[in-house]
Formats: C-alpha cells, structure tokens, sequence
DNA sequence: GGTCCGTATTGACAGTGTCAAGTCAATGAT
DNA sequence: ATCATTGACTTGACACTGTCAATACGGACC
C-alpha cells in the first residue's frame, strides 16, 4: 500500500499520487484505502517521516568518518550523503520540504525525524568548527547542499544535466568548491 | 486578472489558485477566464515570468554595486536580493522553481527570465572570481542563496522564526559567514 | 449462537480543470 | 444599411479528485 504510493510519488510527482489510483492498483474500490489511512495527508506524511528518517541516517554515517578521515572528508562524505539520497528519491525529497502537505502538528513522527536529520547536521558543525556551534552556521552548511539538491532537481541545472552520473558529478565538484573554502577559512581561523 | 491570481496565490499557496475563484472575484462564470488565459498553466507561467524578471532586477542591481564597494559588498548584496525577494513573495518563490508547473516548451518567456537571473549570477561569479568562471562556481554560488531561502521558507527554520525580521537577520548572518569563507578563499588563492 | 469489529463496498457531494456549444454586442467591410 | 466577423461571456456538461455516510460481509470471542 505504501508501496504504491511510493511508486506513484516517483513516477507521476505529488500529482500522480491519489488515493483513488493507489484503490485502484490495489484492486479494492475508491473508499478502501480510507480505513487504513485516515486521508491523503496521512500518507504523504508517512512517506516523508520515512525519508527523514533515511536522510538522517545517511547523514549519521557521514558524520561517523570523523574519526578516520578528519574535517575534509566529513564534509565531502556529508555532502555526498544529502544529495545522493536527493538523487535518488527526488520525489519524495521535494515533498519532504513543503510543510503545507504535512502539518506537523498532526503528525509529531514526522517532524521528530526531521529533528533528527537536523540534530545530524548539528553535529557535523561541531565536528568541523571544532566545537563551535550557532544556528547560522548551521544554516549556512545545510542550506550549501539544500540548495544544490534544489537546484539540480528543479532549477535550471536540471534541465541541462539529464544523466544521472553528470549530475553527480557536477554536483561534487560544486560542493567541492564549498569544502575547499570550509577549510580555507579554518586554516586562517586557527592552526590545523 | 493576474492581480487577483497574485492575491490568491499570496494569500493561500498555489491551492488557492483556481481558474474558478479568479472568475468568482472578477464576478463573473468559470469560464470566462478561459478567453484569456488558454489554460492554468499560462497564468502560472505568467507569474512565474514576472517573478523571473523581478529577481534578475533585484540581482544585476547588486552586481552593480561592484563598482563602489568591492567583492564583499557585491556578495552582500546579491544574497541581500535574492532572500530578500524570496522572502517578500515566497509563494512566487516558490512556483518558480517547481517546473512540472510551467513547461519551458510552451512558455519560452518564462524560460529567458530564468536565464536572465541565471546570466546575473554568472556575472557575480567572474566579478568575484576576477574573470574566471565555471559552472560548478556558479552552482555553489546560488546554491547558497537557494538553499538558504528554501530552508527559511519550507524548512526547519522556517517554524521557529516567525517574524519577518527574526528571518532576515538570520538569513544575513548565516549569509555573512559565507561572504567571509569566499573572500578568505580568495585571499588564499592570491593577492588583493 | 450471537455480538463485535475490521475490512470492504456502494453511493453520494462538493470541488476542480476543461471541452463544446450557444448568446450577444460591437466592429468593419461591402 | 446590411451582413459577417470577432471577442467576451454564459450555460451545461464531463471526468477527475478527496471525503462523508450508510451498508454489507466474515472471522474472533464470549
């Protein structure tokens, strides 16, 4: 059942998934899927709780190469984790960021995974600014891959980037950019 | 007409925007707008055009301003005009960069605005970058500022800084820490 | 055996985008 | 002056959506 919504939300997009076609495709009449989800929403807030929570994941094992490969490869593996998981479910990382079709008062898994994925991009920031936190530089690491994943998922890089391997590769290079000048600026910084 | 169309989307998110509704509050039947508009899509695309061109305005504006005040001025103020203009009509915003709404085949304005926004951003990249440029530059460049007003908009961040001025300050901070990473990064690379 | 409950069904309602045909006034050419 | 054309609008329908309500079935439990 959520099987098929998940089809349905990577096929078609948001507007491909309907509970009268997911009825349909289960071979059940229009009002069947209504007892065991009380509506739409329900639904799609299932199915971004579960990316959350995937991202969260992948998040957390970027950050755990602390050990071994130190800030510059955190960052890379972080950046290679955020948008491989965009890549690869794009459709359901688009819904994942449009709160009007899961209100998160309604639905506390949902928004207790996205905490997580946030908790994870917390700790990335101490592991690279050596225990430093604020909410800006949060924002400034997050919103770096956020918005390559935008951009060559819906933006004009999409457009002209069709295979999957161009996109990834370009995608690397620009965050390689980003990492380049991370460590720049920490080196100035500070020692190390 | 698209006055109402702005209103309706401003006010209710894209759902809110109904052929029927814009017809209710022109007062007359759900079909008249249909004389005007071919369809929705045209009169999403119309304001998807328009918000293209504004924010195109908004960033050769900035990247004007190389001139008096230098790399970090212009940095500052390109970032300070694309959250500003995302931040003053978020559902535009918003629109814009969701293409299955408005097919570039079929509404080549819309595309040409994009690519006028798109040259303004090229442009601030050999400005700051004295001359050099590439693709994967210009990504990390608007990556940034993308990122950071998806977040604000439909992220995390989103929910917990309610005022429009708790946004911008924000937004500006976590943008200053960037500005600072480049011009240190450009430090690096050579002299100036 | 009877009751309850989870699952499914049928049927309806309001709302949407959109097609097809018809109305009606103004305009311009013959 | 008449007539055809054009543009703006209306009416009415269709298919589709999410959702509510009432109804049936079938097994589990007392």
């Amino acid at each position: 059942m959520l099987d098929t919504s998940r089809e349905l939300l990577a096929s078609g997009g948001l507007a491909a998934l309907s509970m009268r076609e997911v009825a349909r495709r289960a071979g059940v009449t229009h009002q069947a899927p209504y007892h065991h989800f009380p509506d739409k929403e329900s639904i799609v807030a299932e199915l971004v709780t579960e990316g959350f929570e995937e991202l969260a994941r992948r998040m957390a094992l970027a950050n755990d190469a602390a050990a071994e490969g130190g800030k510059p490869e955190v960052l890379r593996r972080a950046a290679e984790a955020y948008l491989g998981f965009a890549l690869e479910h794009p459709a359901v990382f688009r819904v994942m960021f449009r709160p009007e079709l899961c209100d998160a008062a309604r639905f506390p898994r949902a928004l207790a995974a996205a905490e997580r994925a946030r908790a994870e991009c917390e700790r990335l920031v101490r592991i690279v600014h050596d225990g430093r936190f604020s909410q800006a530089l949060a924002s400034m690491h997050w919103a770096h891959v956020h918005g390559l994943a935008c951009l060559v998922l819906d933006g004009p890089l999409g457009a002209e980037l069709p295979t999957e391997e161009a996109r990834r590769a370009h995608l690397m290079e620009a965050s390689a950019h980003f990492v380049a000048l991370v460590v720049a600026g920490l080196g100035i910084g500070q020692g190390t």
